[in-house]
RNA sequence: GGAAGAUUAGCUCAGUUGGGAGAGCAUCUGCCUUACAAGCAGAGGGUCACAGGUUCGAGCCCUGUAUCUUCCA
């Protein structure tokens, strides 16, 4: 082994030797319980990033560590096809050979990504293998697959015949430049600067006049959609108004005359009190016109220029017909005034052009019925837990206030939906098959909007609806569901409820909710801020291990992580900890050396010490593990290895392997050996290359750490009277080492070594670790008793239940000396100050659990012991 | 406008049933000790945002305020 941790060399070819050696599959052991996972599918759009690293990480470490536990566990890879984000990467990708996706036409463009689709697939499942994630690939998925695709036509037909779903002319959200539909959440709100542009709309009667004047004041952000006006509205309350209700005027530039209504939707208190009703560019507007039967007039494409209806403006894009509109008005004075504001508007998602509001003729899902269940579902026992848990809270509020669901995507890439329409009747048939006489039918053009797909993953990916299917009956419902909070309401919720509307179960026991990765001054990563990581490149730099310890430490559930290479350093510095304790462990075996802990009689209390100290992070990683707090569960086995085992263990380990005690020696070696096997296995489900590689360097029982047994607690092995006792030792070696750097003597300084206890128990403890004391301390001389008399120039350190000197007459200067302990007695002090306090204070004693204040007093006892030890050696140095 | 989160050491962050404030990095001092100098030993550093309240006891529970962030409308 080489003296530097080495992840290249400790990674490759590691990976594929478990797959091959198949692993990753499940036990198929039906008397242990079944524990399934499925990967949050990744889209086909382009390479993880280090988002997908963290949410993979965390999963393999969920998956890794139950596999061991014994669990029956699958964890189900796959990739989502992505409709509108990959169809807008190949078309980008045609743009810049000069050519669109109509020039090809549906069937060449499909092929077209289809290629990026394997192109982007196998990038994908390198880096999964790179990152050490223990899927199953047999049971691979991608959300076009038969299987899956059949189960999409299942449930749309299923809804539709359920009257769940229906097709209709409605106002949605427009993505001009991909030219479909947007689902709201696909509608990304942000501020953006703009202009009221407060416009003349005059009168049609000359006799008709409002405040003194023959025109009525309309101000509007969108100038633009002015030649779909149908009517001016104003509130049905509102006094000012009411006189000019059913009042004509006349709409500037087009010269149609439109009515003034009344309307509840009209604010009286925003604007003028006056709004344009033009209902084929507004929601809001739909409805008003809806309730007031008002023509709608579409006057634009569908790529966002204007059409016919839009009179002289016809072929403009929105943009330039705003300022030529503006213009216009301006000239013939109907400008009353712009007014500069930062206003809310939306753009795609994906494509991050200003979404338009559209009319236009879609599928959608009726949602209230679907939301009720799950809301219903979430009362009961088969409730879906979140971690953390107020994250149900985001989903809740959202089904609450729930609106009905555009599921049609005029796009190319994706299911199509099982809709034909008669070409002569024009009647809508809906199917899961194509009608029998094709030839008389059209298939509708669009496809389902990704989401729909990807709601079901968690019961298609088992089999379904292939209720008999065996994987559907052992993993389903599956256990543990790990995503972002970014994505509850597009993913989480709508599996929810397609799982509880389809299976009539939740589709995951769990759904760990974790937050995103940001760059190291917290902001998002961002193609547009060019600050994006390469998950690839850190692994290259630090390797998975490293690069998963960061990810699974670095944060709380829930909370966003920012990346950091100070952090990186920091987690191969523990690996190569790691890599260099059992370097020395290995290095000091011999062949008959096992990883089985010795008779306990045989143990010395450095090895009671540290099996107890094992159990104890035993105990405390699985806790932690079961609770999805992976940071403090290998924040415990960070202390575990570094301050325990390697700081102490290791070190007291050296006094026995170079002695001559063959027996002692081989105790020893055995129970090294079984303290670094546990460690490797408590470690590997976050670190498993690294853990591989050192356990089959040393004696194991075992084919490979992925299969072998989880470390269970074991309270036989818990000793607090060994903890007790050691902790005596190492208080004692700790003031020495104080004592040294106190006064400067380095550990080649001899020095002489007196301990003054009338304590038995102690003086036995450190007369049988004598060798130990001697190897931290490096004393000359030792001396232990009740009646030690120390001389007047020594350093003085007390602990409890026994008093240190070091005489030094030639390295102290007493006038330090008496000043350290000045200080020293001030702390206690204030220590036995604050103990009375509290112990003196009755309604503590009475009230406070009785362990809490035996601890206070026996707390109390050991500061006063202290300080009156300190303060008399003070007050002998003082008269001296 | 509504909701959630954050505010703890110079920096980044832990702190899970309320019982004497922690880590990593940075800083200072001393060590090439035969696993590791990317290491070892020692040290300094905090009115836990602010103001109230509950409690014998609050970083933690409750109320309010401030600042920042995110989501929703």
């Amino acid at each position: 082994m080489s003296t530097k941790y080495d992840p290249t060399s400790v990674e490759a070819g590691r990976y594929q030797a478990w797959d091959e050696a198949g692993l990753f599959k499940p036990s198929g052991d039906k008397t242990a319980h079944a524990y399934s996972v499925v990967l949050p599918p990744p889209n086909v759009t382009g390479k993880l990033h280090l988002g997908h690293a963290w949410d993979t990480a965390l999963q393999d470490m969920i998956v890794r560590q139950k596999r061991m536990q014994g669990f029956d566990t699958v964890w189900v890879p796959g990739m989502d096809h992505a409709g509108i984000a990959t169809q807008a990467k190949v078309e980008a990708r045609l743009r810049e050979e000069g050519i669109t996706r109509y020039d090809l036409g549906r069937e060449k463009f499909i092929e077209q990504v289809w290629s990026w689709k394997d192109e982007y697939a196998s990038i994908i499942k390198a880096q999964w293998g790179k990152l050490g994630l223990s899927l199953d690939y047999s049971r691979e998925r991608f959300t076009l697959d038969e299987g899956l695709s059949k189960a999409v036509r299942k449930v749309f037909v299923d809804l539709y015949n359920k009257g769940l779903i229906y097709r209709g002319e409605y106002i949605i959200n427009w993505d001009p430049q991909a030219r479909t539909a947007l689902s709201d959440i696909e509608v990304i709100h942000q501020d953006d600067e703009g202009a009221f542009y407060h416009v003349k709309y005059p009168f049609v009667d000359a006799d008709v006049t409002y405040d003194g004047k023959n025109y009525i004041e309309i101000a509007t952000t969108r100038p633009e959609t002015m030649m779909g006006d149908v009517a001016v509205a104003v509130h049905p309350s509102d006094e000012r108004y009411k006189a000019l209700v059913g009042k004509k005027v006349m709409l500037p530039l087009a010269n149609r005359e439109i009515e003034i209504i009344a309307d509840e939707y009209v604010d009286p208190e925003f604007g003028t009190g006056m709004v344009k009703i033009t209902p084929a560019h507004d929601p809001n507007d739909f409805l008003v016109g809806n309730r007031h039967n008002l023509q709608r007039i579409n006057t634009m494409n569908d790529d966002a220029s204007m059409n016919e209806l839009a009179g002289k403006y016809n072929g403009m894009d929105r943009f330039d017909a705003r300022k030529a509109i503006v213009a216009d008005l301006e000239e013939l004075g109907l400008m009353l005034a712009i007014e500069p504001i930062v206003h809310s508007v939306g753009h795609s998602e994906r494509t991050g052009v200003q979404v338009e509001s559209r009319l236009s003729t879609q599928w959608f899902v009726k949602m209230q019925p679907l939301a009720e269940q799950a809301l219903d579902m979430q009362k009961g026992e088969d409730r879906v837990e979140f971690v953390p848990a107020r994250f149900e809270n985001t989903f809740t509020s959202w089904m609450d206030d729930i609106h009905d669901w555009v599921i049609s995507r005029q796009l190319w890439w994706g299911h199509q939906i099982p809709a034909w329409y008669n070409k002569t009747t024009g009647e809508t048939y809906v199917g899961e098959e194509a009608p029998q006489d094709i030839e008389n039918w059209e298939q509708d053009n669009d496809v389902l909007d990704t989401w729909f797909s990807s709601a079901l993953w968690p019961f298609t990916t088992m089999g379904w609806p292939d209720l008999d299917e065996e994987d559907f009956k052992r993993y389903f419902p599956t256990s543990t569901l790990v995503t972002g909070y970014d994505i509850i309401f597009f993913w989480v919720a709508r599996m929810m409820f397609q799982s509880k509307e389809f299976t009539g179960r939740r589709p995951f026991k769990n759904v760990l909710i974790h937050g995103l990765i940001r760059d190291e001054q917290g902001r998002k990563m961002s193609k547009s801020l060019g600050n994006g990581i390469d998950p690839m490149d850190v692994i290259e730099k630090y390797g998975a291990d490293a690069l998963r310890w960061f990810l699974s430490t670095g944060s709380t559930p829930g909370q966003d992580v920012r990346f950091s290479y100070t952090k990186m350093d920091a987690a191969w510095n523990f690996i190569n900890k790691i890599w260099n304790a059992s370097r020395y462990v290995i290095m000091n075996l011999d062949e008959n050396t096992k990883p089985e802990l010795p008779a306990t009689q045989d143990l010395t209390l450095a090895d009671k010490w540290i099996v107890s100290r094992l159990q104890a992070t035993i105990k405390q990683v699985t806790t932690m593990f079961d609770k999805f707090e992976f940071g403090e569960a290998n924040r415990a086995l960070y202390n575990f290895i570094w301050n325990d085992f390697a700081d102490w263990y290791i070190e007291m380990t050296k006094e026995t392997l170079n002695g001559d005690d063959a027996k002692a020696k081989a105790n020893v070696q055995n129970t090294l050996a079984y303290v670094l096997d546990q460690t490797l296995r408590l470690l590997h489900p976050t670190m498993p290359f690294v853990t591989e590689k050192i356990w089959l360097s040393m004696p194991h029982n075992g084919e490979s750490l992925v299969v072998a047994a989880y470390p269970t607690y074991d309270e036989t092995l818990a000793n607090p009277v060994a903890e007790k006792q050691f902790q005596s030792l190492v208080d004692l070696i700790t003031a020495v080492r104080n004592i040294r750097s106190e006064a400067n003597a380095a550990m080649s300084t001899p020095i002489d070594l007196l301990i003054k206890t009338n304590d038995a128990d102690l003086q036995t403890i450190f007369n049988e670790n004598a060798d130990y004391i001697n190897r931290f301390a490096h004393p000359k001389a030792m001396q232990i008793g009740a009646d030690v008399v120390a001389p007047k120039l020594a350093m003085t350190q007390v602990i409890t239940g026994a008093e240190i000197y070091v005489p030094l007459a030639e390295l102290i200067d007493i006038k330090d000396e008496i000043a350290r302990l000045e200080g020293e007695v001030k702390k206690l002090q204030g220590e036995v100050k604050r103990g009375e306090g509290k112990l003196g204070n009755e309604r503590f004693v009475n009230n406070a659990p009785e362990d809490v204040v035996a601890e206070e007093r026996q707390k109390l006892a050991d500061w006063q012991e202290k300080l009156v030890i300190t303060q008399a050696r003070l007050t002998e140095l003082q008269n001296a």
